[in-house]
DNA sequence: CCTTGACCTGCGAGTAACTCATAGGTTTAT
DNA sequence: ATAAACCTATGAGTTACTCGCAGGTCAAGG
């Protein structure tokens, strides 16, 4: 009763792009048959695959990550402890880059204000952009 | 007095690596002279245009940002306006991927937690992972 | 004088997760 | 029959480096 969906269609109902599918399809995390004249069609079963990439993407991991999953879970394995290691390694990294981006969101917003009382600088040798230059922490 | 520094000399004052410099050689936002046999020496103006650069990057400026600032005051004419425009855009930009990474903290925060509560599974026919499919959020 | 080690050069390729473009085959509607 | 709208595989571009390579240079020690 289902011979299963094509790329569009199963882009469309996971509200991905078929270039993302076909990504998946090209390195593997995908495999879905193919019909007589070299159509993919995605089973029910492929499709519990394609969600299952979504929800860990959704959670952080790489598409790696999800390989090593995939392949614990299709070696009859449970993939759960390797689950809890790499979220954890993850979410430390999701952490120093949070810190990272909001370090840097607070410099330009700082740089933003004191450029708003500057006016534009001519070329001299001095410096390249007084703008720039001004407000570097660098030393 | 000054016949200027050696690759690793610059890199090792501004606190970034070889390679980092040399990268930067690469796509021309460098031009350091060099040597009889080869060797870059960079000179105060090239020591400058780092600084510049290095002051650029920690604003969240991209080195096709900071290649444009540099040719406004190569063609001696003010970046200020440049530089105003782009890190309107760059911060535009960085709250939105700050908005995304909270986001995704939060989310990978509320997984840890639920998943101490929870028992690894064994695979079965149903899922790949319950902990990763159990806290998603798709729809 | 020769060698060893530490530098330097340019270049190609790898990183993450797509996205876009290409050339060509298929299917569907008119 | 043909044109529009899909599909295929593949290569390349994105960012800012980083690493590895093959080969040239240079200072110090034996």
């Amino acid at each position: 009763m289902n011979a299963g969906l094509k790329v569009s269609q199963l882009a469309d109902k996971h509200h991905v792009s078929a270039d993302t599918i076909r990504h998946y399809v090209r390195i593997g995390l995908l495999s879905p048959a193919k019909n007589d004249s070299g159509y993919h069609f995605f089973t029910l079963q492929d499709e519990k695959v394609l969600t299952f990439i979504l929800s860990a993407r959704d959670l952080g991991f790489s598409l790696d990550d999800i390989r090593l999953l995939l392949d614990d879970a299709e070696k009859g394995e449970s993939p759960c402890p390797h689950a809890r290691s790499l979220i954890e390694a993850r979410l430390d990294q999701a952490r120093q880059q949070l810190a990272n981006l909001q370090a840097l969101v607070q410099r330009m917003e700082t740089a933003t204000q004191i450029w708003q009382q500057l006016p534009d600088c001519e070329p001299c040798g001095e410096h390249i952009c007084h703008l720039i230059e001004g407000v570097s922490h660098e030393h």
